[in-house]
DNA sequence: TCAATAAATCATGATATATTAATAATAACT
DNA sequence: AGTTATTATTAATATATCATGATTTATTGA
């Protein structure tokens, strides 16, 4: 039989990062970070409306996962997305929830 | 400023499904139903080499999240993806693997 | 140096998850 | 009914994660 199979070892690591996604307030901050570009923490915590610990901590955990980067900026520190592929899994739910909008009317 | 934000209670409910997505052992269930359509959990637990209980309690988890369906077949349950978007999520990193593996040679 | 701002880290208790082994339930066959 | 095969559930334990608020660090400007 044809071996198309993904090694385990790579299913295991890729398996962190959709698990770092797997939260509604990191999945949030992708998609502000898709939508805005570039941002700096302090905007992104006045936009979900959390407190700036909690933010900073999924920020690290997504950076860490290699789902996000950053730099500073004198003052600010600066994220931006870093793995396309979950770019890539945001506009699969966008399109998910495109059609559950159709079908409500 | 357009409103294409996805409603939080959205991305909360979809990041459970994600959430489940983010095993090892729960992404190669996954492989394996996409290659070999419906089967039934000792076909799975012989592939995956690993304890019958663990497994089991992987498809439950997965199809309580939506992601897998099953039917009763006699003796043997046949468990099948119910998610496309599981199935979207495991191209896309089929085409990462095969990325990697381009670099490497 | 001092004060102000921005972000990161820490401490905590509460939940949730993973893992393993053992047992139970279900179905089919004799 | 008794047996076997298949799958599901349970219990126990260890580990990990979550949310919160307080504290600390880093940077800048006065």
């Amino acid at each position: 039989m044809e071996n198309r199979n993904l090694p385990p070892e790579f299913l295991a690591a890729t398996a962190e990062m959709i698990r770092i996604l797997g939260h509604g307030q990191r999945l949030q901050i992708l998609e502000y970070l898709d939508l805005h570009g570039e941002s700096n923490v302090g905007d992104i915590v006045t936009a979900l409306a959390a407190p700036q610990g909690a933010i900073s901590q999924h920020l690290n955990k997504m950076r860490l996962a290699g789902v996000l980067e950053c730099r500073r900026d004198r003052r600010e520190v600066y994220y931006r997305i870093a793995e396309e592929r979950a770019v890539t899994i945001l506009n699969c739910l966008r399109k998910k929830f495109a059609e559950l909008q159709n079908i409500k009317g």
